[in-house]
RNA sequence: GGCCAGGUAGCUCAGUUGGUAGAGCAGCGGACUGAAAAUCCGCGUGUCGGUGGUUCGAUUCCGCCCCUGGCCA
């Protein structure tokens, strides 16, 4: 029989963190994060990652992984995780994958194709290109190239047009191609998931609004201060571009309003958790719980005893 | 108290020379293969402050009332 793993998904603020921290006390686990803004160093307040003390109870694998102006991927995921899975079983362990990245869930259960990584100059020459002839001439170019995947992407969606010629640039190769002759490999795991959702979505968005504040109140835009001191880390990194750092980044840069900024930062976190739910929903498999349920944990436990 | 400006979507506002209305933001649904907390696609959700009048028909014109802001008392 496989060895588990166990998957717990759900939006932002919906408290996966302390359910997480709950599983690892009473069942011999391991936790590695699935966030791709927690892999960076620096961005504690806000990616609401998990406390010193609390990472002392319940270490959390990749994270603080990376230097903020460096670039992670979905690639680069996989094979993080799938070692730490590998490391975490072989002691006879539980992997216990904690997160809201559902990129990061849906390349690691079921593969990603062979394809050449991403590439800063083929990149910032795609960018050049685009800034001189508009990115409808680049889909255009790749409709020559990658008919099939031109008719996926949308003439409007610069990130993948670009992602799909460098592909081509790089490769030879059109990406529709690679990624039709991927073999997708079977998870030598027996998962186990969660969903976590607010059965209220107006509830999600009150929390959603407080935990922002408290982030505020905890020194957010002194931490986004602080990483704009380096000079090498500009808006454009990936790193730069998340929920609440995006906003204060604007702030610091082109000033205005400071209330503005943060209800600009709230409602990008709506935005991004209400992404995540429509992710979730499509995720097969799924053992769902409200995440307002009083005494979630114990529920979760009294379920999973029975799945292990 | 008088005069003026305004009251239209959750918010900020546009508009209808009388034929029951539309933008941005917010919201909702969806897509998603090395940036994914990213990048896109779709959807208007409304007693047009209230009430009476004129009119075939009023959110629009007229009267009165209510509310908000400004000026004068």
């Amino acid at each position: 029989m496989l060895p588990p793993a166990i998957l717990l998904m759900g939006p932002t603020a919906t408290g996966k963190t302390a359910l997480a921290v709950e599983l690892v006390r009473h069942f011999p686990c391991d936790i590695i994060s699935v966030d791709s803004a927690m892999i960076y160093r620096g961005m504690d307040i806000g990616t609401a990652k998990p406390a010193a003390d609390i990472l002392r109870i319940a270490p959390h694998r990749l994270i603080d992984i990376l230097d903020p102006v460096e670039n992670y991927s979905a690639g680069r995921f996989r094979r993080d995780a799938l070692r730490h899975m590998q490391e975490i079983a072989a002691a006879g362990r539980i992997p216990l994958l904690v997160g809201g990245t559902m990129l990061y869930f849906h390349v690691l259960q079921r593969g990603m194709a062979e394809l050449p990584k991403a590439d800063t100059r083929m990149r910032a020459e795609l960018d050049a290109r685009a800034a001189r002839d508009g990115w409808a001439a680049l889909h255009a170019e790749l409709a020559q190239v990658d008919p099939v995947a031109a008719a996926r992407i949308h003439p409007n969606d610069p990130q993948r047009i670009q992602r799909a010629l460098e592909v081509y640039g790089m490769s030879g190769k059109p990406l529709s191609e690679l990624q039709r002759s991927s073999a997708v490999e079977a998870m030598p795991y027996r998962l186990v998931k969660f969903g976590l959702a607010p059965a209220d979505r107006g509830l999600l968005h009150i929390r959603i609004a407080e935990r922002f504040r408290t982030m505020m109140a905890a020194g957010f835009l002194d931490e986004v201060r602080r990483l704009s001191e380096n000079r090498d880390l500009t808006a454009q990194h990936a790193s730069m571009r998340s929920v609440g750092y995006r906003q204060l980044r604007e702030f610091l840069d082109r000033g205005g309003a400071l209330e503005l900024a943060v209800e600009r930062g709230i409602a990008a976190t709506r935005q991004f958790a209400k992404r995540q739910l429509t992710r979730l929903r499509a995720e097969p498999d799924v053992i769902w719980y409200d995440s307002d349920t009083p005494a979630l944990a114990e529920q979760v436990s009294r379920e999973l005893a029975k799945m292990l």
